[in-house]
DNA sequence: CGATAAACGAGACGGTACGTCTGGTCTTGTG
DNA sequence: CACAAGACCAGACGTACCGTCTCGTTTATCG
């Protein structure tokens, strides 16, 4: 009834990341990251990895993921309206470099294999889903956006087109891109009679 | 001066699409479409399909993507906003089925190689991103949404919220959706100053 | 830690005898001999092969070479002249048969690649240059070959019309012809003055 | 009624021959000389050189054969003894260049091919036996030789050293070793009684 | 001379095998 | 007795040639 070895689950999460940040410069992805690789460069079996995560993404999950969270923060100690506009903001920031193109393939995996999915939304989405929920309802109770619509509709028409540039690519994820979604998003595209 | 096989090329796009049926039911993915596979399946030689086809993502594309567009259309001979809303609704109403998952796959191949990204662009996002900017461009000649925002900022807040669920799946992707994406993307969040 | 396993090893160069042996009869060669064929007829992963020798040759060489040998053996408990005789009387007939076909393909196939022929000539030339060279150096100590010339080439000189007959084939192998080039090189060609 | 195009078959004998050049610095092979490399080398199609040559080793025959033989030329206007040796002395000479190689290689093909070696027969053995053997039988009626083995078997027990080394590689060809094996086959092996 | 039949270049085709790679499982021996 | 080391099976990868097979397009007699 041994234990899982405190050591190697460190060297294993430190392979791992110096693997993809190597890879940065290099424009490799998470697909040509093999668990073999990550093996080696750890100095530990493949038996060990596989026991105890299920798959390479559980591992990537594991390494980068909790970190990623922490980077883009919701703020709750600023007015919501500016809390909104700056993890935005961060969002597109840090989506334009490549710890994006990780969250991207990170999420491409997911559409592959059912377990990464649920690994994924239990680890990342369900954390982020619930900031940014509450983060709506409190702009709403804040005053900031009009009452009626539910939060977390809001919170897919806002962080959607994030997430649509990061993969898709239709075009470059920059800051300002942030800025003029929230502010399209406010005004609406509905024509207002002239009130003169 | 010898010239495409049409029969070998029919027999590559039917195969792939029987296997990628055959895989609907048994939630297989385009990951586990090989070439070989389709080769053996189609009765023609692996050689032939790398004379024409670029990559295993490429013959998915070529076997259902012009399918895929023609089943989406974007009518242009109802009012725009009309067929905005029919539009955006078969979008979602086609990413539920087994179709979806395809997109999404194809989608996520992108994520791992420069080349399938742009393959893609190419034959599906650079059609489908001309259609809808030219639908709201003729949404705002019309008077149905107001003028002042580009037309392709538009278009992405409209349809990111489309392709976030597909990917993410934080939620089912119900036709409604689309509905509801439109009325509040074009009431906005904003609060209006009491007019009266 | 881990070492080759005893029952690959088996299964390889059993299905390589077997398929060599199939292709007695229907006049194929080694040449026909695919890798591939050897893995499926084995149950054995390719990989596995590759893993343990260099090359397709280097395989039909355990396979059958050290069998060879053994049949072909070089007596040292009899007197070298007689050993001589038999020894290749004994090749004369050995290379008329089937195997005769192999050991000329296996010359064949080093033709073409350095590394081949280095193996065979460890594993097999080494040790017949050795045998034979002593086997002449014995006769000339019993007396039944004069003192003088180097027993390495007269070697050559009577194992040379074997090979080459098996090679070129210009006339059929038989045991004859053993006896033939021994008596040759033994009166030699020169005019031998009157002595009376 | 179109015949036999001069122009192309030039051009695949003057690309196979430049191939094959090419290949002598770079230590490749008859092997790696592809139909299709000729093919293109050669500005013609493959049916063209499928349609005169039943295989790659009959156009490689074409291409160098005759110039081989005629480069170690069997000399009737001197001395049969003479002649043989300085034969024997120049095919070691020739055979220890890339010309050695050629041969070599053109004998391995014939190994794995019926037709090949029937063609390789044809076309350089039974040239090369007459003249061998007439040469030896001229030696006969000189006096060089003692009258009684058989003239073939002679050339056989001389060439076959020559074609031993080239193709088993147990020893470097050199210009001596033809007249070492001269001398040895015609002092012989015997031990000759004391005569006086 | 104009018809016609062959030889031609081009190159697509179904195949086979190559040698390499990765994934995930199984085995062995060591600390 | 958990682990590293690594052998194992499986099977896809993309490439190279094979020999066969249309395709039009020259050529070069021969009727």
């Amino acid at each position: 009834m041994a234990v899982r070895s405190e050591h190697s689950e460190r060297a294993i999460l430190e392979a791992t990341m110096s693997l993809l940040d190597d890879q940065s410069s290099s424009k490799l992805t998470v697909k040509s990251l093999s668990i073999e690789r990550i093996a080696k460069e750890a100095g530990v079996s493949k038996t060990t990895i596989y026991r105890w995560w299920p798959s390479k993404a559980a591992v990537v999950i594991d390494t980068f993921l909790e970190n990623h969270i922490a980077r883009t923060p919701v703020r709750d100690d600023i007015p919501a309206i500016q809390a909104l506009k700056e993890h935005l903001a961060s969002l597109a920031a840090v989506y334009a470099t490549h710890e994006g193109n990780l969250v991207a393939q990170l999420i491409a995996e997911c559409q592959y294999d059912e377990k990464t999915m649920q690994v994924f939304k239990e680890r990342f989405w369900a954390k982020r889903q619930e900031a940014t929920t509450n983060l709506i309802r409190r702009a709403i109770e804040e005053g900031s956006i009009r009452k009626g619509p539910s939060p977390s509709l809001v919170a897919e028409l806002l962080y959607a087109p994030i997430y649509f540039r990061l993969l898709l690519q239709n075009a470059p994820l920059e800051r300002e891109f942030a800025a003029q979604i929230i502010e399209l998003a406010f005004s609406g595209l509905q024509i207002v009679e002239n009130p003169e």
